[in-house]
Formats: structure tokens, sequence, C-alpha cells
RNA sequence: GGUCGAUUAGCUCAGUGGUAGAGCACUGCAUUGACAUUGCAGGGGUCACUAGUUCGAACCUAGUAUCGACCACCA
């Protein structure tokens, strides 16, 4: 006999550890099996499980299990990521933590990465063994990190080869540059957050005081302004790119600006004496109607300056060091000045590197940090009389002449973050590799265009196209030292010799050649961007690979479709012979907290999925929802609603409560809101599906002997096992369509409502009764039944499933190996259903009525049968054990006549009377009638109306028709049956 | 600005053309025999709004309102 209840911490870590020791989880590589293969969105190694994680994972388990039970060779691949950035900046605080002076840079490259690695080994394990304490039944034996030597090897054959067909590129392109970690960083990197701003209006004076004839006009044509001008007014948000501007550009239609375009103006910062002058130019990039119309362009700090430089072929002056100061290196400014007036004015050559070197910040400006430099420049302009002046709005009312003060607008400004670093991204010119990702991306995007790869749900694909249609060149290399180093070396003169290893790369510069090795390293999502194929032994032509390339399902939140599913898509259509990586993408929800809010910790509202599996108590709930607040102020608010809302903190639901919670939660396209009630209400379903097995148990139950649908004679025992076939049915086609929500749902109600309320309760007086053969088949079903409902259940409870198959009988062999319920239409007994649809019928109009004319519910109750066929007569003979027993009957027969005052109800052709005169109130009764008649009228009103149409009647589907005309009958019938109860209660 | 999504019971959500559903919460009743982590019975919804298509609309179409996500962006 099992235990009295589950208890999910006895058992689960023993039942993993026994799974995985027995090898349950490496694929069968069975050659007549069909592969299915899923590959797991490698976790950052030194990240811990979250909620995320939980559901990915969940997910995916559920799809290997159930794939594995239906005999195919499965292998889920696991591993970790390295997780360039993030990593790096792990290690980067603990170092700063440590209290030491050392930072990575005065450690040194190697001692650095050495520190990374011991960190990676101390901590690297955890979110691994997280996934195993939910059931997770990866291919442990075969876990690959992205910076294992064969992933390496994987990385620079890419490398190279992509390098080779010209398809990897280095250049000077102004990217995003990450001050903090200063490092370049991709577009996706960057989180654009929109943030209080300012916009300066400044005058830039023409050259040698020329004036021009400023007019504005309505949209009519009218003149509203007109006056002379020296200077041309210019807003920006950054002033202190004022420094490397290369020209002012206007729009070529702009009338107001025609008169001075291909002058010079000058830029009113810095030495009055060595003024900068620039020239005014066209392009289509100004917008005449916002602002001045005129656009300071500074090609080495804007995107939209840079296409307009590049267009113009206009200098562009970087103006910052690596961490976001002003440049403090080059010739004085006066020296710097100079040359670049000659370019301005054409009389000198430039070129790139000549550009990159000058440094064209004020001496007094350089060293200091950008937001410094912006307030000197603003306060130095506006100082010389150069800022645009408004009257001050605060006077406008007075009489005398309001004030001028500078014009400075207050507006919101979209401004850029480093997604891991949160500091100010700064466009910054520099020496890059890239990636053709517009090259790549083209069969990418045909592949799902044709159906190769199919999202799940399709409306992702969309969002695909729309970011790879637009992709732009992918920024590689990262000033980082954790990660794959890139794959080139340099010659003394700055020759490239790009090779997968040293060795090569000296052969080809030939013996003696001192060569250097680019500092950089990888984008973490290059090494990603391989991992459907080179975890499986790429470039060697494995095993691994012939058999699980491509994957089955790639299973991922749609935040990453762009950093790794698109990279995905891309090199393993270019590298696997055009072959896609994977046939669907399954997206799936973000896991929200209760209300709706994105779980974080920052806003104290984690959810840890750990927490959940083994319990926590309330105190060390808050304390972990108090640690990291980005408003610690918040904390006593927090405090009190943890304690409102979880008293006790969570109980030990267990990784199966967790797991079915987040099934039945994972509906396509919509976020989750998890809540706990709903993970306790799923550890009840735990419970529930316990005792019944121990219910089994009791009565003997045969376990492990399966059943033949033609063997059975009770129409119980045909009826159990139709809906056994109906629901693992149902969970088949869900879980094949991916709709986890429907899967779970459909095993719960079948456990729940059919199994245990129904088919248990009717088992009792056969399992109790003196007929041998009826109670021993009985048992033989209750066993079986409750078998294949651990089968069916096993995907999203696996643990408490194995532990019931473990103990209800001697096994040689797990649950997790068991065959897929194999069961056919066969099993489905149209008769015995309708059978069981009246006795189920029966028992519950007796209950309702019952209950509501107020009969204590320990009487029992004399119930006869009015007009019942012969067909009815021969169920109620059958079934009036199981009937009286449920209902709490005195006694359960066919009657020619209902005694007077009696209650009375419909099932069928008959009608049920409950003789129980004296225990109601007849003018209580009538009004009950009426109630029900009062429902049955409308719906019948609803269906004659409907029927009554002659278009319904020409056009509805045959079957509809025929559907409704039934109901209308069947309520008809009803109807005159409970009116006549009616009119003999309100005769006497 | 572009794209996608949401609006259904008190709460969290299923439901894609044919009798409005689940879990939790709520109400009443029931405690020695699988299970109170329970059972039985019940209350509760103009399916955001408007107009259309259709015999028939929560569902399809168009529009409106509110909320949200992602992408892009005017210096």
């Amino acid at each position: 006999m099992i235990d009295q209840r589950f208890d999910p911490k006895a058992h689960e870590q023993r039942v993993y550890q026994r799974w995985e020791e027995a090898g349950c989880f490496r694929p069968s590589m069975d050659t007549s099996a069909e592969p299915y293969a899923i590959m797991i969105p490698p976790p950052n190694v030194t990240g811990s499980l979250h909620m995320g994680h939980a559901l990915n994972n969940t997910i995916q388990d559920i799809l290997c299990r159930f794939e594995r039970m239906r005999g195919k060779n499965v292998r889920w691949q696991p591993g970790m990521d390295h997780a360039g950035i993030a990593t790096q900046m792990v290690v980067e605080r603990q170092l700063a933590a440590s209290g030491g002076n050392q930072d990575r840079r005065s450690m040194g490259r190697d001692a650095f990465v050495e520190k990374v690695w011991e960190w990676k080994e101390q901590s690297g394990g955890t979110i691994l063994n997280q996934l195993k304490r939910l059931g997770a039944s990866c291919d442990w034996e075969n876990t690959k990190f992205t910076l294992d030597d064969d992933l390496n090897v994987a990385v620079n054959k890419v490398f190279v080869d992509l390098y080779n067909e010209g398809l990897i590129y280095r250049a000077k392109r102004l990217v995003n540059w990450d001050p903090h970690f200063q490092t370049a960083i991709s577009n996706l990197e960057v989180e654009n957050k929109e943030v209080d701003g300012h916009m300066w209006h400044f005058k830039y004076p023409l050259a040698g005081g020329q004036t021009y004839t400023y007019v504005e006009k309505d949209a009519d044509g009218n003149i509203t302004l007109q006056e002379e001008r020296d200077y041309i007014s210019i807003a920006t948000t950054r002033p202190e790119t004022m420094l490397g501007d290369g020209a002012v550009a206007v729009h070529p239609s702009d009338e107001r600006y025609a008169p001075i375009v291909g002058k010079l103006c000058e830029i009113p910062v810095g030495p009055k004496q060595h003024r900068r002058l620039i020239p005014i130019i066209t392009d289509e990039y100004p917008d005449p109607d916002f602002g001045s119309g005129a656009v300071k362009i500074t090609g080495a700090h804007d995107f939209n300056d840079y296409q307009v430089a590049k267009r113009g072929n206009i200098p562009m002056y970087s103006l910052m060091d690596e961490k976001g100061f002003m440049r403090a290196d080059g010739k004085t400014y006066a020296e710097e000045a100079e040359i670049a007036q000659r370019i301005a004015e054409g009389k000198e050559d430039f070129d790139e590197a000549k550009i990159a070197a000058m440094n064209l910040v004020p001496d007094p400006y350089r060293g200091l940090d950008r937001f410094e430099a912006r307030k000197a420049v603003i306060a130095d302009i506006s100082a010389e009389g150069n800022a645009v002046m408004v009257a001050d709005p605060k006077h406008q009312d007075e009489e005398t002449e309001a004030p001028l003060i500078p014009l400075v607008e207050n507006k919101k400004i979209m401004q850029p973050f480093g997604d891991r670093s949160g500091v100010v991204i700064e466009p910054m010119l520099t020496d890059q590799w890239f990636v053709d990702a517009e090259t790549l991306a083209k069969p990418a995007i045909e592949a799902v265009r044709s159906g190769k790869t199919k999202f799940v749900p399709e409306n992702w694909d969309r969002t695909y196209y729309n970011w790879m249609e637009n992709i732009e060149p992918w920024c590689i290399s990262r000033q980082l030292w954790w990660g794959h180093r890139i794959p080139v070396w340099y010659g003394p003169n700055g020759e490239v010799f790009c090779a997968p290893t040293a060795a090569e790369a000296q052969a080809l510069a030939g013996d003696g050649v001192r060569l250097q090795q680019d500092e950089d390293v990888l984008d973490t999502w290059f090494s990603s961007g391989l991992w459907p194929f080179s975890t499986q032994g790429w470039p060697e032509e494995t095993d691994g690979l012939k058999t699980f390339y491509p994957g089955a399902t790639l299973v991922t939140a749609f935040d990453i479709i762009f950093f790794w599913v698109a990279r995905m898509m891309m090199l393993g259509i270019k590298f696997m012979d055009g072959e896609v990586p994977f046939k669907d993408v399954y997206i799936h929800a973000i896991v929200r907290d209760e209300t709706g809010k994105k779980m974080s910790k920052a806003e104290g509202n984690v959810i840890d999925p750990i927490d959940l599996i083994d319990g926590v108590g309330v105190d060390t709930l808050v304390a972990k929802r108090t640690a990291n607040l980005r408003q610690p102020e918040k904390a006593p608010k927090i405090e009190k609603d943890v304690r409102k809302r979880y008293p006790k903190g969570f109980d030990a639901y267990g990784a199966d409560a967790l797991r079915f919670t987040l099934a039945a939660m994972a509906t396509k396209g919509r976020d989750i809101n998890l809540s706990v009630d709903r993970i306790a209400g799923y550890r009840n379903f735990g419970t529930k599906l316990w005792n019944a097995t121990r219910f089994a148990q009791m009565n003997e139950a045969k376990f492990g002997v399966s059943v033949e649908p033609q063997s059975l004679d009770l129409p119980v025992n045909k009826w159990i096992v139709g809906e056994l076939y109906k629901c693992t049915a149902a969970v088949s086609e869900a879980i094949e369509d991916y709709r986890f929500n429907d899967a779970a749902s459909a095993v719960y109600h079948f456990t729940w409502d059919v199994l245990c309320d129904w088919y248990l309760e009717l088992s009792k007086p056969i399992l109790n009764g003196d007929d041998v053969q009826a109670q021993t088949e009985t048992q033989t079903v209750l066993g079986w039944v409750l078998e294949q409902t651990f089968v069916a259940l096993h995907p999203f409870m696996p643990f408490i499933t194995e532990v019931l198959w473990d103990q209800t009988a001697k096994r040689s062999d797990f649950l997790m190996q068991q065959t897929w319920p194999g069961l056919n239409a066969s099993f489905a007994d149209e008769l015995a259903a309708e059978e069981l649809d009246w006795v189920l019928k029966t028992i519950s109009q007796i209950r309702s009525v019952r209950s509501d004319v107020n009969v204590p519910a320990g009487a029992k109750v004399p119930v006869s049968l009015v007009g019942a066929t012969e067909e009815t007569g021969r169920r109620v003979a059958a079934h009036r054990d199981v009937i009286m027993r449920m209902a709490r009957l005195e006694k359960f027969d066919l009657a020619d006549a209902a005694p007077a005052g009696s209650v009375k109800t419909v099932v069928g052709e008959a009608t049920i009377v409950l003789e129980i005169a004296d225990l109601i109130d007849a003018g209580e009764e009538i009004a009950r009638l009426d109630k029900q008649l009062g429902k049955l009228g409308g719906e019948i009103t609803g269906l004659e109306k409907r029927l009554g149409n002659d278009a319904f009647v020409a056009k509805a589907p045959a079957e509809v028709v025929a559907e409704q005309r039934e109901r209308l009958t069947e309520l008809k019938s009803t109807e005159a049956k409970l009116s006549q109860a009616r009119d003999q209660l309100a005769s006497l």
C-alpha cells in the first residue's frame, strides 16, 4: 500500500537519479525509429533558473517525454552558453566587491580569463541541476558548452569560411559603443528608452559676417516672417557633439536656406581664433518642417548623420574615447582645427585614417565626461550670445517687455541604453568585424516563406520577416576577453591572415613572420547561432549530426527571435547545405506575476521556481523579494503585500504541480500571469490521482494486466475504457498541435471528473459485491485504466506518475519507457456510452432535485420511474444498486403512476418520481417547477423560432437542423411531463 | 510612424460560425471506509462598443474606445 499522501521531497530527486543512472535520457539511436531532436536554448553559464526557464523547459520536456514514449529516437540536447558580456560583468563585479584594487585591466587578460573559468567551474552547473529538479529529460551525457574545444573548432571554421567568401569583413563603421564595458555591441543589445531631454537651439554664424534674407511662408505662400540674418539656426539634443560637426545640411527644396547653400558657417564653440567653418550642404535627410529645417552633421556620433556624411563625403570627427570621455590625445586643438579648416575649404585631402586620428576637442574640454562637456559647451555658447533667444514665457502677461532667455525645449527623447550595462550608448566610429547578414538572411527568409520552417503561433513569422528584410550588417566583434577569440592574425604591416588555428595562420603568413592575433572576441550569439549543428559534432560527420539535424522543434520565447532564432536560421542553412535547423519554432509566452507585471528582482515580484517546488517560508520569501529592489523604499510595502498574500510562504508543491500549471497556462499567443493558487490546485490534482491509486490498491485492482475491449462485459467498464480512449486521443492531438493547455485540461478532466468522481464511485458496489466475475473484470479495468492514466499524465507530471507506476506492481522498467497509449476507436463502445450517460444523468438529476427541495443529505428517498421504456427498465435493473447508493435512495423501481404530491424530474422519456410528499411544501415545489419550466420555455421558444425560419432550414447543414429538431422534441417532452407534475400539485 | 496582440464570471484565463466554459473565490449541505490537498448541489456573464456579412456571430469584416508588446524615429 502506498503512503497516505505523495511527498515530492521524498521522491523527486531519487526518481530522477534512477532515471539518469538507467540511461533513460539517452537517445535510443535505434535506426528504425524516427529521430526527434530538441536543442535547449542554452542558459547562461552563470544563470539560475527563473520562471521563464521553467516554462520553456517544461514544454520541451513534455514534447520529449511524449515523443520518447511514442517510440522516437529522442535527443534533447542540453548545454550552456558562455554569455560573453553577462558573465564578464558578473566576474568584474565580484572583483570590485572583493575590495581589492584589482580590475580586469590591472590583472591582465590571461589572469582574468582564468578567473572567469574558475567562476564557471564553481557556479556553472547550478542551472543544469535546477533543470534536473524540474524533471528535464535532457541527454546530459552530451552536455555542451559554447566554449568547449569542439564547439570552438566549429566557430573558427564558420568564421574562416565566411571570411573567405567575403561574408565576414572588417570595416570602420559607426557602431553602438557601450562606454561601461568599453565594447561595441549589436543593435539588438541596445534598448531605446524614452527619457526627459532637452533640445537646445544655437546660432551658427555665417562666415565673414555675411547676411541673407530669411523668409518664412505659411501653407498658402503668404509671408509670415522676413528678416535679415547672419546665422543659421540649429537645434540639437547633444550639444557636445557640435565639436565634431562636419557640415550643416538642409533639404534641397528648402527655399529659406537656398541663398546660403554652399557657403560656410561657423561652429559657435571653441577658442574664438580657431573657430571651425563648415559648409552648408543639401541632403534629402533634413525634414524642412521640423525645427529650423537645418541639421548639423556629426558623422561620427549619430547614425543618421553618418549616412549623410557618407553621401556627402563629409569628414567624421570622433570626439570621445572608449570610456565616453572627450578625447585627450593628438595634437593641440589649434593645430587640429587648422587642418580641419583646410579640409573644409577643400584645400587638403583627407582619408579615413587621417580623420580618425584628429582630435577636434578644444583643450578646455579635453578629458571631460561627455555629460560634463555638454554643460560646458552650452554655457560657453550661451555666454557668447549664440543661443537662440526667446521671450521668457513666465513674463508673457506683464506689461513690460519680457526678458529674453535661451530657447531650450523640454521634450521626451529616445535615448539608447546598453541592455546589460544600463549606460547611455554612444555611437562610435571604430574598426569592427561584420557579418553580411543581408546575404545570409535571404535563404533564411525563403525557408519560412516556403514552410520548411514554421512559426507556431504562425503570426510570429511577420515579426521574423519584418526584421530579416531590414537586417543590418551584424557587428560580431566585442572588445571583451571572455569569448571566442577572433581567428585572425595580423602581420607586422597589418596583413590579415584568417585561419582556424594559429599554426595555419602562420603557414599562410610564412615562416618567421611575426603574427599578432586580433584582440577581440566574438559576439556570444555567433556561437549560439551554430548550436543546432556545433553540438552534434560538426564539422565532423558524426552520427549525431546525421540523425539530429534538422531538429524537430525549437522552443523559445519571442524575445530572442532576432538574437538567436534568426541567427540559427541564417547560419544553419548556410553551413548545412541549405537545410533548416528545425522544422517548427514554438514561441511561448512570457511568464508574468499574478497581476501581469513582468517579473524582475528590481520590482520585487519574482517567483523562484525552486521555491515552488521545495516550498519556502514567508520570511525567506520576503527577504528574497526585497533584496535587489530598484526602489528600496518600497520594501515595507512589498513585505506587507507578501505577508498578506502568502501568510505561510509557499508549500512544497513539487515539480509536477509547477509543470502542470505551466502547461495548463501555456496557451498560444498570450502571456502567462502565474498564480500560486493555481499551482496549489494542481498539487491537489496530484493528490487526487494518488488517492485514487490508493483506493485501487485497497480494492485489489490488478496492475500490469492489459485489457482488450472486446473481452469486457460490464457496461461501466466498457464505458470507462472508451472515455480513456477519448482522453488519450485528445491529449495526443493537442500535444502534436502544441496546444499544451488543451492537452493538460483533457487529462485533468478525465482523471478527476470522469475517473475519480464517477468511475470509482460506480465501481464500489461491484468491488464490494459478491459477483466474482464482475469484480475481477472491474479490478483489471481499474488497474489498467489507472496505469494508462499514469502514462498519459507522465509528460506533464513525470515524478508522481513514475512513483505510482513503481509502487503499484513489480516493474521491470520505468514508466517513462512505456509506450504511449495506442488506443483506437474500438475502445469506444457507443451503446455502453449511452447507457452510462443515462446512469450519470439519472444520479445527477436526483441529487439536484434533492438539493433543490432541501432533502436532508442523509435521508434515503424512495424513487420510482414512470413511463419508462423496456430499455430503461433493463437499465434500472442493471444499475439499481449503484444508483441507489450514489443518489441515496431507499428504493428505485418502475411504476405505472406517481403518488400524489411527489417531486418529479425527467430523464429521457421517463419521469423520475421522488416520493417525499411529506418532506416538502407544495407551494415551494410548484415554484421550483415553474422556474424550470420557465427556463425550458425560453429555450423552446428560441429553437422553435429558429426552426420556423425557412432560411435556416434551407441553408443550415442538415445535421445541424436535425440536431436542433431532436433537441426541441426532447425539451418539449420534458416540458410536458414537468407541467403535468405542476398541474397535479396545483390541483391538490 | 510600422507591426502584432488583448478586451468573455469577482480574479486569472480557455473557447475561431451552431445550447457561453475552467481554475480560484463565493453560497448551502455533507466528516469514521481512496481523498477536507475532499464530496454533492448552487449563484454569478447584453462575451468592450458600433455597423456590416450570414439562416445563425464571443468567433468573420470594417470602424471606434481602452490597454499592452515589439520595431523604427525629427536633428
